[in-house]
DNA sequence: GCCAACGTTGGC
DNA sequence: GCCAACGTTGGC
């Protein structure tokens, strides 16, 4: 099994890079569509490396990089009815949603903007950068993640 | 099972 | 603030 590749958004004002770096570990709690769903109970694993990526905010931008530190379990805040996304239709008996664990890995001292990656034709394929999805955990292939890493390198 | 209405995401 | 792109809901 080798080590896979995502990109996680957030929007950085519910829950930014410096808060995961604060946190030191963070649950990824709350995602509540079913594609997302699949990939973080099915696919997504302990080792595995996160583009960690903040939405609706400006710069738009890949801030950093974390870890996958626990593989998918259910999400205990859906039956927790006082928590932000709270699903009566998922119980400990049944879970609905999941989630993992997430460390910081890197901080870039430089963020990969949304309109730098765009100007690189090696992810012209990524998700990320197609019109129109909101998917928020996306698979990113190795050779993206690392493209993305090596453009926050030779950022000035 | 279809599909219109509605709500949300998120870039611009 | 606008709105395109989706996902979900619910009437039929």
């Amino acid at each position: 099994m080798s080590k896979r590749h995502w990109l996680f958004k957030s929007e950085p004002t519910a829950y930014s890079f410096e808060d995961l770096i604060k946190d030191e570990v963070a649950e990824w709690d709350g995602v509540r569509n079913y594609q997302a769903r699949n990939m973080l109970r099915d696919d997504v694993k302990e080792g595995d490396g996160v583009l960690f990526y903040h939405s609706n905010t400006q710069p738009l931008a890949v801030v950093g990089t974390a870890l996958v530190v626990r593989s998918g379990y259910p999400d205990h805040t859906a039956w927790d009815v006082h928590s932000e996304h709270p699903d009566p239709k998922s119980t400990p008996g049944s879970p609905i949603w999941y989630m993992v664990d997430l460390a910081p890995d890197k901080l870039f001292s430089n963020p990969v903007t949304r309109v730098f990656m765009m100007s690189n034709s090696f992810l012209s394929n990524m998700i990320l950068l197609k019109k129109g999805t909101r998917l928020s955990i996306q698979p990113v292939t190795k050779e993206e993640f690392e493209e993305v890493v090596r453009m926050s390198n030779s950022i000035q």
